[in-house]
DNA sequence: GTTATGATTTACT
DNA sequence: GTAAATCATAACG
């Protein structure tokens, strides 16, 4: 199964790039040699500098979220309520502040190290579902974030993506701060799978 | 230096 | 349904 390459992400359309990604698969292999891997079932769009959930908004530009502003295909992972470590997609071209939250999959590859890194002995959709949930699965953590998608550490293949009809959309969660964006219908998930945080 | 706050999860009542 | 957990970051003085 080949990467998905850095083109693909440099799409500068990124909701209909989130579309695109539900379905594919999401790969990490680990410092201690864990070849973790799941396939996308929820994400989110975040459109740069006018959209106001997203952290770019205004034109907002920190050490946290310097990489959005780089090239596309590199991971953007920052820690939310001190806890939990959400991890984003960069997309778009360099300057334009795009992204894309993954906040659930369904295990793929080295579910039993998935249910250890969760605390967990039985699968169940709380294990992956949920960016926070997702994050902590797979072992991804705020110290990749900048990493391309590209070096054999963390990537996504080129499974083939859900079929139109199977992908659900509805508002984003927990954006209610950014007004009348908080409206858009920027979430998407499959909706067909039971690896979601919500199905409405 | 100080303070407010979250792209959430989990455990209670 | 409500609330606590928990801290890096951003905004401000």
């Amino acid at each position: 199964m080949a990467l998905l390459p850095p083109h693909y992400f440099a799409d500068t359309d990124t909701v209909a790039l989130a579309r695109d990604l539900l379905g594919r698969v999401l790969h990490h292999a680990t410092p201690d040699g864990l070849h973790l891997a799941g396939r996308i079932t929820e994400v989110e769009a975040y459109c740069g500098t006018t959209d106001r959930a997203c952290h770019a908004w205004g034109g907002r530009r920190t050490p946290r979220n310097e990489v959005m502003y780089g090239p596309a295909g590199h991971l953007y992972i920052y820690l939310c309520y001190g806890i939990h470590h959400l991890v984003n997609i960069v997309t778009h071209t360099e300057g334009e502040p795009h992204a894309i939250l993954l906040r659930a999959i369904e295990p793929v590859l080295g579910l039993e190290h998935m249910l250890a890194l969760r605390g967990m002995t039985a699968p169940h959709p709380r294990l992956s579902s949920g960016p926070g949930s997702l994050s902590r699965a797979l072992a991804l953590h705020t110290g990749l974030s900048g990493t391309p998608l590209t070096h054999g550490q963390v990537w996504i293949d080129d499974t083939p993506a859900l079929a139109p009809q199977r992908i659900a959309s509805g508002p984003r969660i927990g954006v209610d701060y950014a007004g009348a964006d908080a409206l858009l219908p920027w979430r998407f998930w499959d909706r067909e799978s039971k690896w979601v945080s919500r199905n409405k």
